[in-house]
DNA sequence: AATGTATATGAGCATATGTTCATATACATT
DNA sequence: AATGTATATGAACATATGCTCATATACATT
């Protein structure tokens, strides 16, 4: 194929791609989504079974809310986080069956 | 759920999962796993249709390679490229698809 | 009002990443 | 053998990333 003939990615669709890819590249941000695909978290919860610091669970979910793959509710002082996209949560879920199931 | 009674992943499927993502997060290898789910390519037809030098690409292609995520045979002084992780391109294919029909 | 609790955020730092530039390698052609 | 062509690779550099530390914020409790 010539250069004229293929159907490109439009610039906007690899940047919005590579976004999401990114997103999921971290270890702390999948073991983050995955625990929110199982449950609704508070924050201290999140820093309790990653066994990390307060601060850097709370850096990710910055991350993560800006990019709008979670959402949170308040109670009190207390921050309930949930994953607020679904299609992301399948992507992360089919890696990890495909690694487990080699 | 309290700590001990959670489904973990463990280090190295996060580590596995962490290293397919961080594949996939940059725009330059997009393009290049885009460009490959269509077609063999040769080096230097990628470094054209990517506008790129042919350096970048080389070293793109060569992390790729280590990834095990593409291959190649040699031709003369060409070297053609394939992929060579179906699921990966799947994957790659279905987040296109899902930012495209937003 | 003062203190405590849960979370967010900014600055700083060490490491990772992606590119360029220069050069090496390996095969082809003359 | 000498030159040309296609690709690979190492070093260097600028930028991005993820953490820690200190501190801010907002609500709860006393």
């Amino acid at each position: 194929m010539e250069q004229q003939d293929h159907a490109f990615l439009s610039t906007n669709t690899v940047e919005d791609a590579s976004r999401i890819f990114k997103a999921l590249a971290d270890p702390t941000r999948i073991k983050i989504l995955y625990l929110l695909s199982q449950e609704e978290c508070s924050v201290n919860h999140i820093t309790e079974v990653l066994n990390m610091t307060q601060s850097a669970v709370s850096h990710q979910l910055s991350l993560l809310r800006n990019l709008r793959l979670v959402k949170y509710r308040r109670d009190g002082n207390t921050f309930y986080y949930t994953y607020d996209d679904e299609h992301v949560i399948t992507i992360l879920n089919q890696v990890i069956s495909h690694i487990e199931c080699k």
